[in-house]
DNA sequence: TTCATTACCTGACACATATCATTCTTTTAC
DNA sequence: GTAAAAGAATGATATGTGTCAGGTAATGAA
């Protein structure tokens, strides 16, 4: 049998908590259960979405195509965040695209029960803004990181987001493995560039490497390079 | 006598639309009307806010300081935006300062009137959520922008946005007037490199200036460079 | 007006970063 | 286990942008 959403722990962390019983009810009922592979997309950019996903387990990564054909990634989603939130609440198509980081459960919640409850329970509405908003203050943050900051300083401050984002695993490596491509399109710049870095803090003792896995070795430095020492 | 907010026009281009006729009676009984000269603050990133900006008349600029001492311009706010309401909604010290562009007329609206419809009407809710959500799609473009487009591209979108967005004088000229600097701050970039290349335009007849003044004189081949031809 | 301040402009130079090409390594799939 | 594909690494080179330094023109205040 699927899971309940009344019992989903992840439902904590998002703004599906300010439901009421009922509420939650119907979209236990609506939702689907999905498994989605490392690699797989979501949803895509200019998609209609026709509701939304609630990550329960696994990392996506939400980007956006630049005329120049690079991918941007503007944000990584995992457990109990939702996907889609944006584009449903203002009716429009989707402006990023949704691809799994790694392994991936998602539940896809048809937009009816979002929109019927953003009508009628003003908790959920508010709860969703509070969300929104805080999610509009990161973005200026990294408009204003992107055009101020070098890319080694973006590069160290990304490590570090991993770290205290996603944490890390008994032998100290991010427990998030991203690809260098992927670190270089999230901080937007070219793959080269990112490997290099990634090197030379790796020589400077900043960071160890194994394979695709990456530890911090020294927080504090990279730290301060972030600041602009 | 003050304004009424009940027959301001300004209002119907934001979320107070949707506020039933006692909740803006509410909000005209405790707002306050001001007039802020150019280059003056509304308030400063970091502040506590009491309330929110509507903006009867003028153009402020949202903008936020970096480590290196540069301001980074967000976004930019005309009749009918309301600033702070990010802050204000998720109860926070706001990240961004405002500054007014030129002459302006604003409304502060105390938080309680807006804080208090937001727990009771869920259309004004839904209203700030669509409003909000919009404002993050153009973050999200915003960021792309930045890491993707180079200097020259992003200088000549800007010119084209303040065409489109703020209009024209009968004699062509953009009616928001910006200084070099105010622009090389919306596009992130040294005011010294926005200046050569409004002075390159300028010379390959992209543009016309006046002083202080700028007209676009070729709209297509400013859209082409924008694209990347 | 005159002075002071701010905005604008230009040149020279350094440097960060992108691009292209090539090799080596790791992972994936059959 | 092996082949094929993907990812990582590194060098050489080009170039876009920032920085510093020194101007002129425009603007505002006394």
């Amino acid at each position: 049998m699927e899971h309940r959403c009344e019992n989903c722990i992840v439902r904590k962390f998002n703004a599906l908590r300010a439901m009421s019983k009922d509420e939650l009810k119907a979209v236990a009922d609506s939702k689907v259960s999905r498994k989605i592979k490392k690699g797989e997309t979501i949803f895509d950019e200019g998609e209609k979405l026709g509701g939304v996903y609630c990550v329960r387990d696994g990392v996506s990564k939400l980007s956006k195509l630049s005329a120049n054909g690079k991918d941007q990634i503007v944000k990584l989603a995992s457990k109990g965040e939702v996907l889609g939130q944006r584009s449903v609440v203002a009716e429009e198509y989707s402006n990023l695209s949704a691809t799994a980081v790694n392994d991936m459960e998602v539940c896809f919640v048809p937009k009816e029960a979002i929109i019927n409850t953003l009508h009628r329970n003003p908790d959920f509405t508010y709860e969703v803004l509070r969300h929104m908003a805080h999610d509009l203050r990161e973005a200026d943050d990294v408009i204003v990181n992107m055009s101020q900051k070098t890319v080694k300083q973006r590069i160290a401050e990304a490590l570090l987001y991993m770290k205290n984002r996603f944490g890390e695993d008994t032998e100290g490596f991010l427990t998030l493995v991203l690809s260098r491509e992927d670190i270089a399109n999230v901080v937007g710049t070219a793959t080269e560039s990112c490997i290099r870095i990634l090197s030379d803090f790796r020589k400077e003792g900043l960071i160890r490497t194994s394979g695709k896995r990456m530890a911090i070795a020294d927080d504090r430095k990279l730290q301060d390079l972030v600041d602009g020492f």
